[in-house]
DNA sequence: ACCACAACCTGGCCGC
DNA sequence: TGCGGCCAGGTTGTGG
């Protein structure tokens, strides 16, 4: 599932491709795709748009245009970026074709259709609800100390909570968690200062990691150029039931929170504080 | 503040 | 080989 790591790593592959280039229309195969506007004043506010930057917060992917608006790209669970210079017809699950200038088209690929495209003011949308950018000097322990004070949900839940920390999904989350040797169901304000240090450099090294290796590719998951990530080969826990864990041996379990697959290590992420 | 559950969707997997 | 049923999880919304 793209999080951060697989966002990062469709803008910087998108960058070199699209920025500079004039958008001609945007097709929309399934119209549910755009959650705001209409289709009409989409269609009419995007044409003949240059694309002048392409960024990323949290999970959204962020199209800088010539106007006032941005275009804001989610892709949810299933969501991919494909470009292509050929003239191919589009893929079963393409639910976007952005046409530009220079003959290259952007398929947006999703097959369960949860993506969304939108396009908002710069200084009104969903970007201003997003916490900390864990990729940032702006994450520090400090900082994570004070968003954990008093907090007693599970500190699984707190780190895939976009409103605190953006972009941290549920592989990661666990990730993050294995590589700190915290229990993801410790409740987030019974975390000691050295804890927390160390969850914090846990975040910045998986993340780090994982868009080193190109984001993870798993399901249907793929980048603009048609390859797939590597990440998920590094993966210690995540999607990882019944094997052995690297350190221990024992084997890593599968919970459920909060209607989430969760996994880790029973030994090495011990409920009570080590 | 915290939690549960439904909705949005489809492909892949399981058991029979 | 096929068919029904369930699972995967980001986000939003409702209601306890």
């Amino acid at each position: 599932m793209p999080e951060l790591p697989e966002v990062e790593t469709i803008k910087n592959q998108l960058m070199p491709l699209v920025v500079g280039r004039r958008i001609q229309s945007v097709e929309f195969l399934w119209t549910k795709t755009l959650l705001a506007p209409s289709i009409a004043e989409f269609d009419q506010a995007i044409r003949d748009r240059v694309i002048e930057g392409v960024d990323r917060r949290g999970k959204y992917l962020i199209l800088r245009l010539d106007s006032a608006n941005v275009l804001l790209v989610h892709m949810r669970m299933t969501g991919s970026f494909l470009v292509s210079n050929g003239n191919e017809p589009p893929s079963r699950h393409t639910r976007v074709v952005v046409y530009l200038d220079n003959g290259l088209r952007m398929f947006f690929v999703d097959p369960r259709k949860f993506g969304k495209f939108q396009l908002v003011s710069e200084d009104n949308s969903p970007l201003s609800r997003l916490g900390m950018e864990p990729m940032t000097g702006a994450f520090t322990a400090q900082r994570l100390s004070a968003v954990m004070t008093g907090r007693k949900i599970p500190v699984k839940v707190l780190l895939v909570d976009q409103s605190i920390l953006a972009g941290i999904g549920n592989m990661y989350a666990d990730e993050a968690l294995f590589e700190a040797l915290i229990h993801p169901l410790r409740s987030a304000d019974s975390l000691s200062e050295q804890e927390i240090a160390r969850l914090r450099g846990a975040i910045i090294s998986v993340l780090t990691k994982a868009i080193e290796s190109g984001g993870a590719s798993v399901s249907n998951y793929f980048h603009p150029d048609g390859l797939k990530g590597k990440a998920q080969e590094s993966f210690k826990v995540a999607h990882r039931k019944g094997e052995n864990c690297i350190i221990c041996r024992t084997p890593i379990e599968r919970i459920v929170v909060r209607q989430r697959g969760t996994y880790f290590c029973p030994n090495c992420q011990r409920r009570i504080r080590h």
